[in-house]
DNA sequence: CTGTTAGCGCCTTCAT
DNA sequence: ATGAAGGCGCTAACAG
């Protein structure tokens, strides 16, 4: 109720309006100086004004400026789930590069929702940020309509949606999932189990999972001959469905290490998960199964590096999440600078990790 | 090379402007339906003003409003490290939180850095965001100036800060300690070590430290003899530093192996980690040098519960992340909406989580 | 070199 | 029930 009797209530932060009455000047000064064209004012009237600043502890209201220019350097970073490394990685990237352009992520997570995902991007879009980096949950273009060809620029990461053209980054998945089976036949083994998560929606999933089996199937021609290749889906999601499908790996494994004349790794059968979440849920099945040694029956490969790979031993594919995030914000920079070219994609290696778990 | 030399960019967003021009009306009555003052307009008007909306695809200028009003609704973030599990769990509560008391957190990861937190709260800050919530390095005060009892209203998550007077919220590192302790001595182990990063400027690190400290020192009165505890600094920002701490434990480790005298639990050092990344660290070095079945000669306690910690069959200290998340974001709204208390404390408890690594 | 003026998109009296 | 006018903090022409 008390007016401005009292200071009680924080003491309204200075304005450009009374940085400019303290320094004797115009606002048009203190703008001038704000923004560095510092050559247009006299030594004495900027000096005047440092002080003025200083006394008043002044800070410039970005979203006045925003306002004003129609551009306020956010930029929007939609991830599906940052409970996944992966996604955490790909940030740091994004901010180191966000620093070096002078850009400000706002970071959103839509924790696997599809409904968060359509809120926040509609709030970024209200915020009026000036491009958004999206990985998005395995949904259609309709749900990201603000963005795009006719919104807001926007580059994809790790997945493409459907219907969406925009620049994408992320693992280049084809060489990788050929890099790791290759790995596997390479190494012996005669069973393989590529382990995803529902593939139809998520681009990444199914372009590993394609050229999975696409090795496995001319593989012949490379000099192996009767290897099996078996897709198995886990519906993390879904805990009675992510039962039935361990069940059936189980049985698998059992039916391998009974085989009598096979050895070494012709007896194990591998599996290749892809990506880490799926890996983690896996180990804690077979440890539970099979007990610690449990990598004596089985031996895992995975997509992703998480820090606990090192810790068990599993052989996994890193992928160059710092570099991810970085060019995303690149291209990002270029589209909201204007640059109009085609849609680009830029497929970046994956490194492959040998670890105990598939080379014994 | 442009087919319409017009609308080549972004088509300008539609403004209050338009919409009041396309609706036949005035800016008033649009912003009146925006802000719910619907008993105020004729439903003939509101009508009009809705289809005029849609056919723009109007989204009101969040930056202007928050420019009129004076408040934004947006709250920062900072978090001092997201690759810290502990950080992204906490990080869902105050989504949530955010979510339902229609607050957007802008989040921002120092990385560790001193200088990435005193810049991200300078940008805060300049963005006019109305409160934060902080979880800060290891510093003192002066860099978090412009927070606090001065500025904008703070609240701490985990840590407090010296000469810092804010709420807050995280677990209760002492109870937590004691629990842990209790734990190992109950179970018969007779020397543990616990192992922190470098405490003088973390103060739960200094609490859970102290904390065990006395439970180890007046532990004669609960019935046990003869128990040993010490503290070991692990600094894993200095390789160097941390080989030299690893270093210190396996010569513990070694010489209670090789005591002939005793048997189960009292034969094996327990280590207390205070963090799970303390934790990990030590797994690693244990597991590279006494093998798959490090376990048998370490017992491994933690705070936090990281993913791998079911995996590798760790006890743990869970904290209440979520809800530390979620209560972080209800008093710094309280503190938003003008509540003058003192600065309030919020402590936790944490829950033990016994897997086979103690209680073998 | 420096100040004046006119908005950016929106909300808020204050009239009508 | 509706609209006109002024201003939030800042920038960008224009003068001088």
């Amino acid at each position: 109720m008390s007016t401005t009797s009292t200071s009680q209530t924080t003491p309204r932060r200075a304005t450009i309006t009374d940085v400019a009455r303290e320094a004797g000047t115009g606002k048009t000064s203190i703008s001038r100086y704000l923004n560095g064209e510092t050559s247009a004012l006299s030594p004495e009237l900027r000096a005047r004004i440092e002080a003025a600043i200083q006394r008043l502890d002044y800070q410039p209201n970005q979203m006045a400026r925003g306002l004003k220019r129609g551009r306020n350097r956010l930029i929007g970073m939609l991830l599906a789930d940052l409970t996944n490394p992966y996604s955490v990685e790909v940030l740091q990237g994004v901010e180191a590069a966000c620093h070096a352009l002078g850009l400000m992520p706002l970071i959103c997570h839509a924790a696997n929702e599809v409904e968060m995902e359509r809120r926040y991007l509609q709030l970024l879009t209200t915020y009026r940020v000036e491009g958004v980096i999206v990985n998005a949950l395995g949904v259609r273009e309709e749900t990201l309509r603000p963005v795009g060809s006719g919104g807001i620029p926007a580059v994809l990461v790790d997945r493409s949606v459907e219907g969406l053209v925009a620049d994408i980054v992320g693992l280049d998945n084809r060489a990788a999932a050929e890099l790791g089976t290759r790995h596997l036949l390479d190494g012996g083994f005669r069973e393989i189990w590529f382990v995803v998560q529902p593939f139809e929606q998520v681009s990444s999933r199914r372009l590993r999972e394609a050229a999975f089996r696409e090795v496995m199937s001319t593989q012949p021609a490379a000099g192996v001959k009767d290897a099996q290749g078996h897709t198995l889906v886990l519906n993390l999601a879904d805990p009675l469905q992510t039962e039935r499908s361990l069940a059936e790996l189980d049985r698998a494994i059992d039916a391998a290490n009974s085989h009598a004349g096979t050895v070494g790794n012709a007896a194990r059968v591998a599996v290749f998960a892809a990506n880490a979440p799926v890996a983690l849920r896996l180990a804690l099945h077979l440890k539970a199964r099979y007990g610690a040694d449990w990598q004596a029956r089985v031996a895992l490969l995975s997509f992703d590096d998480p820090e606990w790979a090192e810790l068990t031993g599993i052989t996994t594919i890193r992928q160059p999440t710092y570099e991810i995030g970085y060019r995303a914000v690149e291209f990002l920079y270029e589209r909201i600078e204007g640059v109009q070219t085609t849609a680009r994609d830029c497929l970046l290696p994956g490194e492959l990790i040998v670890r105990a778990s598939t080379s014994r």
